[in-house]
DNA sequence: GAGCACTGC
């Protein structure tokens, strides 16, 4: 989309795309290869984080937690590793690992690096995300990952420590298994404000870790001023201060550096009036955009899908022609792969693209020649109720942070336009500054396996950069308690504990397939587990979902969705793992790729657990079984006379119904139990399988006593 | 006969 490119003011294409976004490339010619390294070290040295480069450098040497604030484009991602490199802190023997929240993040990020420095990805410069380690344990100085990646490697060496790893090399270099074991100098966590839930995670232990590492740097890069939290988080202490001021080395406060953006000018625009419906002022905004202003393309902040297709359906009645000349375009995560790629097609002469998005391209991904940017002022967030143990997606105003994020997106290749929505009275007054921290939105029972398994067991004391709601973290002691993962002194059961815990999936998910090792049937458990962790496998269009319900017919299983699935994969085993089979039977090969790397990674995990992988051919009764014994919390029995289908679930008596697109669905069967709950109007049960109730006091007798069951069964 | 913001191991 160079089209918009003013002469003069070119940059180079890659150094503005590492701040979290990732950059699409629609041409060949993207890549610099080609040009000399003079040419690669004449562009850092124009990134503004350049001017900070010794600042910096000082900073990390004499403080042990160094918070920088860089807006987009500064180059901090890309720089400062190089920086310390050069510096010496991947000298003997050490590392320097670079945390990223995003797969392909770490990906563009590494690469980009690697080129600058002149070496080959994977040797001095490499990566680690899920099923892809490009990094070599002998050369690897600077290493790029996703901080759920490093998560996992602490729950290996808790420490990240150097005697750790001695003591471990070993032993394990007799196993043969040295690669997974490195010694970080200095960890930048990269993308800090946005405050996922592994960043969360993460923050809290490296802090932990730092009192028993002093010499372990941290750099916590953050683009809001949300960093100020951030150093107090750092430099507040639950042990005794006068220990530290003793003691040689960095210094125990953080430091905190601004380093500048490299953003163009963006104009912000509010309504006068609130408005009343955002879908039906983003459209005439829209056009009257199109009207005024010059060339450039327009990126529209809505909701969901609903809001998207509803806007889409306005611009194409508008029945005053004045939409001639706009190229409109959906984008959300849901949109199969082939439709998504079209946002990045160039936008044609004399032409205007109009892409009507979801918050994916507020920080997952970039578009290049967005001039204009139209911001509803509302989000789908995520809510956790611990007290009903169920996540809802609700419409909720964002922070402004994130009003300003979006707004940023519109100054990435000249001046640009920012209008929202809603008024500058609200936005000033009302709006919050900064967003609710995930951990504060999630059910954690995943959360705290994590913590327990790297020995922390005072879950309600830990030291969290936002702690999670007391409520929140009871509920999942509760069902871990229930799942026999920790005992009555909150502890790692062991070896069930310890094992699921190794499994990194939902404990509910892994506790399934530890459980069908007993019952013979792990292959199909693990089949299950990776195909529940995907979105869907199911390819759907609009106009096409008739022909995909009967496609779902042709596998659709007495016993359920999870039966389906296991048809499914099959039908994909039997066709060779056909692409043009996938396509016939509306089947997201994609999904289907990825449902085979999680079994394979799953199927490695599970022998070195000792579990034998094992088929049940056609015995689904053990699946069912095994799917009972994770998920007995999840029962639902139909009610009595019920001429809608509505169930109860056990345990909370809340009032549920098996989801349209379940293959259960009108089936209505007495006792099923589901795999997650979808809230709208009605709560919907996802993902359905029929039960015996005899088997869930099997399952957890603790949980559910025959004396409670009975009564029922006979109502 | 209805719907799923976004990540990650």
């Amino acid at each position: 989309m160079s089209t918009f490119w003013k002469p003069g003011t070119e940059k180079p294409r890659f150094v503005e795309d590492e701040e979290g976004g990732v950059l699409f490339y629609t041409s060949a010619s993207s890549s610099s290869s080609g040009h000399g390294y003079a040419s690669v070290e004449r562009q850092r040295q124009r990134l503004p984080v350049y001017k900070n480069r010794t600042a910096i450098l000082y900073l990390v040497e004499t403080h042990a937690t160094t918070i920088v604030v860089g807006e987009t484009g500064s180059g901090k991602t890309t720089q400062i590793p190089q920086f310390l490199k050069e510096a010496g802190w991947a000298d003997s023997g050490r590392m320097i690992a670079c945390t990223q929240p995003r797969r392909l993040a770490v990906q563009s990020v590494a690469s980009r690096v690697a080129e600058e420095m002149g070496v080959k990805l994977g040797e001095e410069v490499g990566y680690t995300i899920r099923f892809e380690d490009i990094t070599d344990a002998e050369l690897t100085r600077v290493k790029f990952l996703t901080d759920g990646v490093l998560l996992r490697e602490m729950m290996d060496d808790p420490l990240l420590s150097k005697y750790r790893i001695e003591w471990h090399l070993l032993v394990f270099t007799l196993l043969g298994l040295i690669h997974c074991f490195w010694v970080p100098s200095v960890i930048m966590v990269d993308e800090a404000h946005e405050r996922s839930l592994s960043t969360d995670i993460l923050l809290g232990l490296l802090k932990k870790i730092q009192r028993r590492r002093p010499e372990l740097r941290l750099i916590i890069s953050s683009a809001t001023i949300e960093a100020k939290s951030m150093a107090a988080f750092f430099n507040s202490s639950r042990r005794l201060q006068g220990r530290d001021v003793e003691g040689q080395g960095p210094k125990k406060e953080s430091a905190i550096l601004s380093v500048e953006g490299r953003g163009f000018n963006v104009q912000t625009f509010y309504v006068e009036e609130p408005v009343s419906d955002y879908i039906r002022a983003a459209v005439s905004t829209i056009l009257s955009i199109h009207d005024k202003e010059p060339m450039g393309d327009i990126l529209v902040f809505l909701t969901g899908k609903d809001d998207i297709d509803a806007a889409m359906q306005l611009l194409a009645e508008d029945s005053h022609h004045r939409n001639q000349g706009l190229i409109v375009l959906p984008l959300y995560s849901g949109l199969p792969r082939a439709d998504q790629d079209l946002v990045f097609s160039p936008t044609p002469r004399g032409k205007r693209k109009v892409i009507i998005s979801t918050n994916i391209a507020e920080t997952s991904l970039t578009l290049e020649g967005v001039v204009y940017v139209v911001d509803c002022g509302f989000s789908k967030q995520r809510f956790y109720n611990p007290i009903t143990d169920i996540e809802n997606l609700v419409v909720a105003p964002i922070s402004m942070d994130s009003a300003r994020q979006r707004a940023g997106r519109a100054g990435r290749v000249r001046p640009g336009k920012c209008y929202r929505l809603y008024t500058e009275e609200y936005y000033v007054n009302e709006m919050s500054s900064d967003g609710v921290p995930e951990i504060q939105r999630s059910n954690l029972v995943s959360c705290v396996i994590q913590l327990k398994a790297l020995g922390i067991d005072n879950i309600l004391g830990f030291d969290w950069p936002s702690s999670p709601s007391p409520e929140a973290l009871i509920r999942a002691l509760e069902v871990l308690y229930s799942l026999g993962v920790i005992d009555d002194d909150a502890k790692l059961t062991s070896p069930t504990g310890f094992q699921i815990a190794e499994i990194p999936l939902d404990p509910m998910v892994s506790k399934m397939i530890l459980a069908s090792n007993d019952l013979g049937c792990s292959e199909e458990a693990i089949t299950i587990a990776a195909v529940l962790s995907l979105q869907s496998i199911w390819y759907s269009t609009r106009g096409s979902e008739k022909e995909l319900d009967e496609a779902k017919l042709r596998f659709a299983a007495a016993e359920g969705d999870h039966v389906t699935f296991l048809n499914v994969y099959r039908g994909y085993v039997e066709s060779n793992k056909s692409s043009s089979w996938c396509h016939r039977n509306h089947i997201n090969y994609h999904a289907m790729k990825k449902v085979d790397d999680v079994r394979k990674q799953l199927r490695r995990i599970a022998q070195r657990l000792g579990i034998s992988l094992k088929s049940c051919d056609h015995d689904m009764q053990a699946v069912r079984k095994a799917v009972t014994a994770g998920f007995f919390s999840n029962a639902c029995r139909i009610e009595a006379f019920s001429h809608n289908g509505a169930y109860k679930t056990i345990r909370g008596s809340q009032e549920v119904y098996i989801h349209p697109s379940s293959v259960l669905f009108r089936v209505n069967p007495k006792w099923v139990i589901y795999h997650s709950i979808v809230s709208t109007e009605r709560q919907y049960m996802r993902n359905v399988i029929t039960i015996e109730p005899s088997w869930l006091p099997e399952a957890a007798p603790h949980f559910y006593h025959r004396q409670q069951l009975d009564p029922r069964l006979h109502s």
